[in-house]
DNA sequence: GATTGTCGTTGATCTGGATCAAAACGGTAC
DNA sequence: GTACCGTTTTGATCCAGATCAACGACAATC
């Protein structure tokens, strides 16, 4: 199945609420680019051409330390966009970009999308809202780094991730890797976390992808930093 | 002295870049307030009403963990803002905001303000740039906390909020327990990782508030990742 | 089939930074 | 002056999570 410009827009949550004329406008500038699994999108540092929107498959936007180590700041889903940052304040890649599965998106030229943000007022204002958002999700992420231990943050993760209806039985949309890099922990720390909230009887690992929420209540105890509690002292 | 609206929304860096006309219109709804010490601005989850910007004084803006630990998110200075994402998204305050010394804001009425945003395309374009630094800083920080050790943030802490002009002998703008914080460190591993710096040569504390910067390129080298060295090892 | 590679789980050990404790500094109030 | 209070510094100890190592489960390639 092919995909065109516009449908995707359409389904792409930064432009939710643009009436079809200024999407259509938005439609205008893109070129819709095929990635193969694996292939690299972008690098730190690079220039950053345009603005890209996921209509199928799945990107990992990750940054690597100096040490080696990288952390993965957003696993971009079909609907959801990446690069605006950079591509509206005109800078430079602040991370890297690869396809992780076979992938296609909608490609909008940095400098005419500049041009139509500048003359198109319900664009600039549906962008606005879009970083707002963006934003609020980041600070989140830095939050629940900063300020929660692992359990917390995979208890927070796990509720955040299950799909709103439902939410009992969900399969994760990632690798178990991507996600514990996302929440900065290891693997092996992640495989722990999820026992013992297995032991603690609040959810149950069906397999190695499938998770199911048992104590949906718990869970946002733990995720608001109870401790998990249903474990080793033998009274 | 006292300061007017306008006088304050002139040197805030969100409008940098505005004309005369449109700033005149933002400073049309704004009302000039003082906090005094220790006065709470706001607390996260409440109805953010407003967005603020410093004109004279410092705010702490940060979010306290369930655990009772707290993140110190951003010190605004005078010409920085704050709750402008709050605003923008009409989202609840999603940290909490404080006066450290006696401080003068002008406070922008978040719907008076969302109203101009949807008819001035000039300030929409304005925010949307500004926003977009901010996100930038956010990835920045987030990176910071994830990506490097103790050393490397401070080194980069050191480097960041060193004057471009003069950078050899500089002032800490916030107390030093602000500064752990905002670091995501404790005042000891500060306290200890200033020392080392020192003993690596890389820099000289002048009193508790100076820092004197001895090796730039050396301090860049570490907050980029490499060892301090110049310590231990007595070959 | 065998081989290689990536991913996930589990166990044993190590360590950077937190935590606990105490002392040294300024301020400022009396 | 002395007493008090918040910040900073230093030292001793602790611990959550990283690291190292081994293994099983698949999937892809030969």
């Amino acid at each position: 199945m092919e995909l065109t410009a516009a449908q995707i827009l359409r389904k792409c949550s930064l432009f939710r609420g643009l009436d079809d004329l200024s999407l259509a406008l938005v439609g205008e500038l893109g070129r819709v680019v095929e990635f193969a699994k694996d292939r690299v999108i972008f690098r730190q540092g690079q220039e950053c051409e345009a603005l890209y929107c996921v209509g199928r498959g799945l990107v990992r936007v990750y940054k690597v330390a100096p040490s080696g180590k990288d952390h993965v700041l957003h696993m971009a889903q079909p609907g959801q966009t990446f690069a605006e940052v950079a591509v509206i304040g005109d800078l430079l890649c602040p991370a890297n970009a690869e396809a992780v599965e076979d992938t296609v998106c909608v490609l909008l030229p940095a400098d005419r999308f500049r041009r139509l943000l500048e003359t198109n007022h319900r664009v600039c204002l549906q962008l606005v809202e879009g970083l707002a958002l963006w934003t609020r999700h980041l600070v989140g992420l830095l939050e629940d780094v900063v300020l929660r231990d692992a359990v917390g943050r995979v208890a927070g993760y796990i509720l955040r991730s299950a799909p709103h209806e439902r939410p009992e039985a969900f399969t994760l949309p990632v690798l178990k890797k991507d996600v514990a890099s996302h929440l900065n922990l290891t693997r092996e720390t992640l495989s722990r976390t999820l026992r013992r909230l297995a032991e603690a009887g609040l959810i149950e690992t069906v397999d190695a992808q499938q998770i199911r929420i048992l104590d949906h209540a718990a869970l946002r105890d733990v995720a608001d930093g109870l401790p998990v509690g249903e474990f080793d002292e033998p009274r």
